[in-house]
DNA sequence: AATTCAGTTTATAATTATTCTAAACTGTAA
DNA sequence: TTACAGTTTAGAATAATTATAAACTGAATT
């Protein structure tokens, strides 16, 4: 369980100033013991839901960018119309359930690469994710 | 080089009556030596840059779905906010190129999946695809 | 504690990609 | 040649996201 004093850490530590709503936000996104896959709507429900404040959709998308850019979530390759995002920040795989359109973690131990490419002249890999769509039986 | 005749019994064997539109666009795609990425935006420029026929982007978006759907071309994971196709529908990976936005394919025998998990219960496996994030160095 | 101000939030407008609608058109079977 | 389901089209509608610009606020400075 993270407290309100290490989200405000985690908060100052990438430069971003700890506003009720940021605190929010992070609390519903990093205080829970399994990772979690959203989007800016399932988000956007999930933190106002509650009585609590009332955060605007634009401070989700700000917010959901800001944590982005710092680092504290990752987006995942889908080609679903909308943006989902993880809070597990370490590489790993996802399924893709193309009728529920959900996503699942894969354990990182169950894909193994033997063999990757090498990237072209003058790049370097960034991150490589594996993605199965899955339909049903 | 495909022949017209090869393209409108592609067409036919799908059951997409061949209309010139199709058959023009059929040709943009699949009349080329190697595969082709495009989005519907550079599909729609790339047809009608030409003096030809004037395709509008509805028709555009309606073959893009219809040969898709048939199984010509493969819509590959990015996630940039644009939907990318490939022609290439044998399954293969990609580079994706975060500052210029292009995808480039990588060869089939370059990566090897040493393991790969097993679906959830009542699903199975519709497709794998790795993608390799690439920056400048 | 009051002041200041850049950083942040917000409602709303704008934009972008895509899908829908319904009228006009066309390939093809009879 | 006709008839009609399938197709195309312009333009409207929708969905997700980003931009705008005014109001607000955290925190550094007085």
């Amino acid at each position: 369980m993270q407290q309100k004093k290490e989200i405000i850490n985690k908060l100052r530590s990438s430069n971003l100033r700890p506003t009720k709503q940021r605190i929010l936000i992070a609390k519903k996104l990093f205080d829970r013991k399994k990772t979690f896959h959203f989007t800016a709507e399932t988000l956007n429900q999930a933190v106002n839901k509650k009585g609590d404040i009332k955060i605007s959709l634009a401070t989700i998308y700000n917010t959901v960018e800001a944590f982005k850019k710092a680092g504290h979530i990752r987006e995942i390759l889908t080609n679903n119309s909308k943006s989902y995002y993880d809070t597990n920040i370490k590489s790993h795989h996802h399924f893709y359930d193309s009728e529920s359109k959900k996503l699942t973690d894969i354990d990182y131990q169950d894909v193994i690469l033997d063999k990757i490419p090498n990237p072209p002249k003058g790049k370097k890999i960034k991150d490589l994710e594996v993605v199965i769509s899955l339909q049903n039986k």
